[in-house]
DNA sequence: AAGCTTTCCTGAACGC
DNA sequence: TGCGTTCAGGAAAGCT
């Protein structure tokens, strides 16, 4: 399930694939994928890419000045990029959307489960505040005292906290728990009364698993694949998502639900 | 208003 | 074997 990392892994893809490109059509095989197309004229869809961003766990791609193209994966969404229509060599069995290039290759929008979106926007919105999205998990204005703030009078458990895109965008159900267990944190507390020390090795501990999931292309646990079709390679690191035992303690991993989610985590490392 | 619950959807894994 | 049931999850809408 695309988190920051594995976004963030299929943004700088597509920038080496598909900058530049122009787009000369886009086929529409999920009519429910392509959420607002009904208010624009396909035809008139085209253009170059120009730019690629990831807001949270949200791509935009910028074509001209014209108009940006917004991707939500959610959780079994995926963009493949296919070289001079070689579909057939990709596991691409649930294809929604197919942008044409006019050099003949092709980026498919694949989404087995159909909770993906792509929508069309203006180039003069301002999508995070369109879609109410908080300050990324990896900005550097992400801090202590940002951390502070979004806490301050919450009564919410710190684990849904982590969730919320509105407040904190980028961090998914599998980095929230890595995010807790390496800062020795258990995801019951509320977080008006979160302390100082542990606020602070919250926000270290977002930085470090996050930018050291990046730097292994995400994490491919069941759907999650890149822009090629290979794997991640974080789920080699990861410490309590889905494990039995810990690997500090040796403890039961206990299995929770918080907000209709699963939520994994050591009673004895984090209290 | 903050914080719950429900909805969307399909395939894998499970129980009998 | 094969059928039916349960579960997984992100975000938004609909509740209280």
């Amino acid at each position: 399930m695309p988190e920051l990392p594995e976004v963030e892994t299929i943004r700088k893809e597509l920038v080496k694939q598909i900058i530049g490109k122009y787009i000369s059509d886009i086929h529409i095989l999920l009519d429910r994928s392509f959420v607002n197309h009904t208010q624009y004229d396909i035809s008139e869809l085209i253009g170059n890419i120009t730019q690629i961003d990831r807001y949270g766990k949200y791509l935009v791609m910028q074509v001209n000045q014209s108009f940006q193209i917004l991707i939500h994966l959610r959780m079994t969404g995926k963009l493949i990029y296919c070289p001079f229509q070689q579909q057939n060599s990709f596991k691409t069995n649930h294809i929604r959307l197919i942008f044409n290039f006019q050099t003949g290759d092709c980026l498919l929008f694949d989404d087995v489960r159909t909770f993906g979106k792509v929508e069309i926007f203006s180039s003069d919105l301002d999508i995070k505040s369109y879609k109410n999205i908080g300050i990324d998990a990896l900005d550097e204005d992400f801090n202590f005292n940002k951390l502070k703030a979004i806490c301050m009078n919450k009564k919410t458990q710190i684990k849904v906290l982590l969730l919320n895109q509105n407040l904190i965008a980028g961090i998914g159900n599998i980095y929230a728990q890595e995010i807790l267990f390496d800062a020795k944190v258990s995801p019951l507390i509320q977080v008006n009364q979160l302390t100082d020390k542990e606020l602070k090795r919250i926000v270290v501990s977002t930085k470090k698993i996050l930018s050291l999931a990046v730097k292994y292309n995400g994490t491919s646990i069941s759907d999650f694949r890149r822009v090629d079709d290979k794997t991640g390679e974080f789920q080699d690191f990861l410490q309590v998502y889905g494990k039995i035992t810990c690997p500090v303690c040796k403890s039961d991993i206990l299995k929770i639900r918080q907000g209709g989610r699963s939520t994994n985590y050591c009673p004895k490392c984090q209290i």
